[in-house]
DNA sequence: GAATGATGTTACCGATCAGTAACATCGCTT
DNA sequence: AAGCGATGTTACTGATCGGTAACATCATTC
């Protein structure tokens, strides 16, 4: 049986892959401390063992998870951005006609970065520190964004903006139905933008 | 010993209070999952047999915990329109003020609904349906304020006001430190309320 | 003062959690 | 073919969870 046929043995880093996208889809999904091991195991398909000897710990996934996560916010920023080379201001307001559109979508459960943060209550805790460098990072980018668009105060208009993106976020997941509030995003988005343009 | 010598019997319905405080406190300090029974009845002084004759379950215990933060929410926000009794759009503007006040000092842990809503991830979840009902409850009445300061368009505002909220509240938890964005909220608020009232 | 009902105390249940020891089994190298 | 390191499998640990049974103790009423 050295073939194609049925074999138990085909683990490697390939667990790992495995096991990163199935704590990806369950902790967003369900929370982090609501997902046991052994139900992230389950769904990758790996056994037990194969995760801690991939990963030290929970944490260790959990770490991974963020990362990812990261990667993939950052990546639709970018996305929403690059769709406007050489027009910051039309680029700051496609992230929100964007972001409106992902946040309706059902199955949606909003930042999962506040969803993190929402769990683990200790300021100290390494996953709210995390957290804290990418919403720093992404405000950073809101006033650079700001800046080119040519605004008299970048930094008001990236904290307004800001503001409303953790907003947007957060009322797709307490809001029902999210729509209710979220069909005024790309209006307030402009709204703000025009406000910090003229003069 | 009838007197005022130590008893250990002082409990009555008296004990149903001291737990509603301490699971007031904790869920909303270190989030209602983190928080076990028997840490509630430690920091309540009581007998865990004395919760269980009083509440059927954590669950009535959870309840009763949003029931208390429902009516703080109100109190809050009724206090701060109250500052403006004949002028609608002061009184909107006032909430953002004191959001403003509240949400930076140290220890504040934002929504309480939004945490109880990341923690709780089934929409059909008791607290989900408690949360979402709050937040059409405050829809409902930004939009008041919103005709009554004469908006063209009371729920464009009311909509707009709405994520600004939620925003500050989820930036509080997000932001390290939460002043990187608050401190431009009540500026925020202004604006939009300017631009809704104008024409 | 005896009975009654509410309370305090202890010890426990079954379930679930993160993490591990021990051993069987595999693929690969020599 | 022998050996070796990585993997799969099972069974387990100790801790913690929400919740409860059993019994001692108290205040009150008759």
């Amino acid at each position: 049986m050295s073939a194609t046929t049925t074999r138990r043995v085909t683990e490697g880093p390939e667990a790992s892959a495995r096991l990163l996208d199935a704590a990806d889809e369950l902790f967003y999904r369900d929370g982090i401390r609501a997902v046991g091991v052994d139900a992230i195991v389950k769904q990758a398909g790996v056994n037990k063992m194969s995760l801690y000897r991939q990963f030290s710990s929970k944490d260790e996934l959990v770490r991974h998870y963020f990362l990812r996560a990261d990667t993939r916010f950052w990546t639709a920023i970018e996305r929403s951005i690059a769709k406007h080379p050489d027009n910051a201001a039309a680029a700051l307001q496609q992230i929100y006609t964007d972001l409106a559109q992902r946040a309706v979508v059902a199955g949606y459960r909003g930042c999962p970065f506040v969803n993190m943060a929402a769990e683990f209550t200790e300021p100290s805790h390494f996953v709210r520190q995390l957290v804290a460098q990418n919403k720093r990072q992404l405000l950073a980018r809101l006033e650079e964004l700001a800046t080119q668009a040519g605004a008299s105060q970048p930094l008001a208009l990236a904290q307004a903006l800001a503001l409303l993106l953790e907003g947007a976020y957060a009322a797709s997941q307490s809001y029902d139905p999210p729509d209710a509030v979220l069909t005024a995003l790309p209006e307030v988005a402009r709204q703000l933008i025009g406000l910090a343009l003229q003069h």
